[in-house]
DNA sequence: TTAAATAATTGCAAAATGCAAATAAATTTT
DNA sequence: AAAATTTATTTGCATTTTGCAATTATTTAA
């Protein structure tokens, strides 16, 4: 059964793109995409440096260095330096930023609620198990997507 | 089972992006991920127009009016009025563009097989026919994605 | 205490983006 | 059939994003 998976996965992950675009726009809040990922990413990990983010997000550092300074400015997220080794900025979400993670997480849930009402209780359930396992084996793929942790 | 979905599908999400970024730049093709979506795109549809891809990808339409110009001085997309309706202007691929989309096209299939290696034969179907569901759930959603046909 | 490694920033210069306006061709009104 | 409207595509900016090379500041290793 060679149901064209490239075609499929071309299309999922094109959709998933816009729903992810969509999401940092709605609500009066203007970031971009990648702008909502670093929020993301800084929310959930737990003070991370500026490295570790942008490894994780694998952007280039010069490119995320400049970002972070554009959401310093724009008030969203604060840089502090890591007392044990000057080296390192610690990145946290101010309390505009925490806000604007928050909307933003809403509002993408809603949409995946929206998405997911189209389907069964039985289909939601293979979907999230689906998710889960090709989660996992992209983890252990060697061949790509090595970086997000 | 509230297994948090925003943190499952922004991870997927991801993912996904780095997969396909490696795949246009690997085998010594130079091309970003918008040009390589938009080769993928005039591939896959039956002579479209400049409009007609650039509302499937979402993108507007003066940046993709450049994106074009660029793939036509790069030698792998091809311009040509049509006869009918002298404003449009249908969309193909040369020879070039031609062999570049397949090579993108092997290099994502062998990146999916090794994902899809790390599973079983029962895993590898209910995630295919997950992705499917998605899919179509996606394509029914009132709230995104709205442009991709 | 030099030398090498690491974290982050800056200096370009190229590429991508998108709004407003322009062009050009078709369609609809009048 | 001429004028007005709509549609497809292209330019003119001005802004933003990107990434390589080089720089600064610290820390760790030799």
């Amino acid at each position: 059964m060679e149901s064209n998976k490239r075609e499929m996965f071309q299309m999922m992950t094109r959709r998933l793109g816009l729903l992810d675009k969509n999401c940092c726009n709605a609500g009066g809040i203007g970031i971009s995409l990648v702008q909502s990922h670093i929020l993301y990413e800084i929310d959930r990990r737990h003070h991370p440096s500026i490295q570790q983010v942008a490894d994780a997000l694998a952007i280039d550092i010069t490119t995320f260095s400049r970002q972070i300074q554009s959401l310093v400015k724009l008030g969203l997220v604060q840089k502090t330096p890591l007392p044990t080794d000057r080296r390192i900025y610690i990145l946290s979400l101010t309390t505009q930023g925490k806000f604007v993670a928050t909307v933003i997480d809403e509002q993408m849930n809603h949409y995946l609620q929206e998405v997911f009402s189209h389907m069964s209780e039985f289909e939601r359930d293979m979907v999230i198990n689906a998710v889960k396992l090709l989660n996992e084996s992209m983890a252990k793929s060697s061949v790509c997507c090595t970086p997000i942790g």
